[in-house]
DNA sequence: GTGAAAGCGCTAACAC
DNA sequence: GTGTTAGCGCTTTCAC
């Protein structure tokens, strides 16, 4: 009994069944050069008979580019996440590039850590939404040496590295002026990690839009939340579970939003006569709650669309200066930011 | 002005620079064969200093292992697959490895074009989705060839392949013999693609429970979905925008059980006196909805830790027959399911 | 312990 | 149009 341990068929090896040199047989196969008919059709035959399948490591080696590029998120589990991957994915496989996919759990170790990986195995780009506001030369020693990198959902305004953002802070204020509008006078906020830049731009808005309204701050209001749900909860439960809690809550961002969602319906306040929420970021349920969750909508898979794009024309050799992509944040009223019960 | 296309320092760039041959300095650098303690020394703090970072796709050219797996998905924007992908990434990433990633639309030609995309880039392993019940030559034939598969979500009892899957029919037939115990005689199905063989065995667990009950099927009551929430939605209008309604349901899956929620919200229905509902596979504002929604939850991330783990051992050598994986499910009743109005 | 040299599979000069 | 040859950056014999 014959052990196959079937490795792949090599260039020559096609070269030798379609009885051509294996410069022939690599030119017929990669088409280009010149060829004549006759050469390339037993190439094709033959490759296409015993099943053929280039190597693109090897490839890659010579050309210097892997047509791979690489991800970092935070956690793919992270609907955002999850569809800004789709986003990436759909732009630049028209391209022919593949994602390299990894997950940073918003710790700056571990994303320097899958940057480095991903660019041990030669990624031609980088996509990452960055753990940290200030530490970034990583990031920009790569974009330096060749390795192009986009920053994606949290602004880095001193970056000499392209990015793609959304109106963070237009948007926060939006959502807390409406509040406002409505009655409410003591809003809480729970947040994203204070970390990545756009939660102060967030907050930033939410600021903006007390001020706007002669409203002072009131940082007892204001919560840190993190990256999961649960940080959500225990950061609404916080603001709820006291006597003179908020008539309303901004969350800004969808997990937090589901937390604050498992915190309203643990202590068993109605929304919004206990208290009104509007949340940053849609989510697929937001229409069917009962009543329908107000959102600040961002436009999630089109990050990762112009991502790609972006990064797609950086390696076509593109060379001017960091572009910044900033995409409309909008304000989907529904039920749950009606008036306070006063 | 110099120009630096920085293409990355070279093993014999750091050997120069340390004063010592290519092959020592490949040898303090890979930590392999003997060194001097001075060579390396030397060699070390030249790396060190130069900022050399190994080019990985050299080395897996001539180790014949990328380090890196390859999986295929019908959508990562998919909660289910996105938390799939996040359990495979952590079983794989303690071993060094990196996930390539592919979203296949459900669709079997797009399967087919990443399978090969991501041989070509010769991943160690894939862990696949797949798309359809009968066409998985070529993943036989992949595994076959040296380059291990691991089959996860759909059963495919036939295959030469390991395989995580979960006990769908067990799951289906709980939650239908649930509503049957409650009162509903009148059950609508709302299935995913039946391309995929868990539909079926989901759809035979709810035939269990009806024979299991002494009621008759009726093939009126079921209707196939798709792989969106949106197919899922149509599914359900068309079981309950009518007379004789059903006066529950059962969704198949994630995505159709939001569908189902959109389309009960939209005709104004009230869960669960107008229709009950349960759904395969929890979410994470299953428990905030009013009232809770019982579902049949799976491990989710548990099957791509399993996937992974399967893999990983593939690769270290493991020979013996295809290995097939069951995960469990469990009947979570919250308030959706409550008997009928009557 | 160390260096020279071969080779992984491919692309691309360079001759003929 | 075709073959010979070098070389991408690395690992790994094989002499010394």
């Amino acid at each position: 009994m014959a052990i196959l341990l079937a490795v792949g068929l090599t260039v020559s090896d096609i070269a030798s069944a379609a009885g051509v040199s294996q410069a022939t047989a690599a030119r017929a196969l990669g088409n280009y050069g010149s060829v004549s008919d006759g050469a390339r059709e037993k190439v094709l035959e033959a490759a296409n008979r015993l099943g053929y399948r280039r190597n693109e490591l090897a490839a890659a080696l010579v050309a210097g580019s892997t047509q791979t590029i690489g991800l970092v998120v935070g956690d793919i589990e992270n609907p955002f996440f999850a569809t800004v991957a789709r986003g990436v994915a759909d732009a630049v496989e028209v391209e022919g590039h593949t994602l390299l996919l990894a997950n940073s759990d918003e710790d700056l170790e571990r994303e320097r850590h899958a940057v480095e990986a991903l660019r041990s195995r030669q990624v031609d780009g980088l996509i990452v939404a960055s753990s940290s506001v200030e530490d970034i030369s990583l990031l920009e020693s790569a974009s330096a040496s060749g390795t192009p990198v986009v920053l994606i959902d949290r602004p880095m305004p001193d970056a000499k590295l392209d990015t793609v953002t959304v109106e963070n802070e237009a948007g926060a204020e939006a959502a807390v002026a409406h509040l406002i509008e409505v009655g409410h006078r003591r809003i809480g906020v729970v947040t994203d990690r204070p970390e990545i830049a756009s939660t102060g731009e967030r907050l930033d808005g939410y600021r903006a839009a007390l001020d706007q309204a002669g409203l002072e701050f009131d940082e007892e209001l204001v919560v840190e939340g993190g990256p999961s749900q649960e940080d959500g909860r225990r950061g609404a439960l916080k603001l709820l579970d006291r006597a003179d809690r908020p008539t309303a809550l901004f969350t800004a961002s969808n997990l937090a939003t589901y937390g604050a969602l498992s915190a309203i319906a643990s202590l068993g306040l109605t929304i919004p006569d206990d208290v009104a929420l509007i949340g940053f970021d849609d989510f697929p349920l937001a229409e069917v709650l009962a009543p329908p969750i107000s959102v600040v909508s961002q436009p999630v898979s089109q990050i990762g669309q112009e991502a790609g794009r972006l990064l797609l024309e950086r390696l076509a050799g593109e060379q001017g200066p960091p572009r910044r992509v900033r995409l409309k944040t909008a304000l989907t009223v529904r039920g749950s930011s009606g008036g306070p019960r006063s």
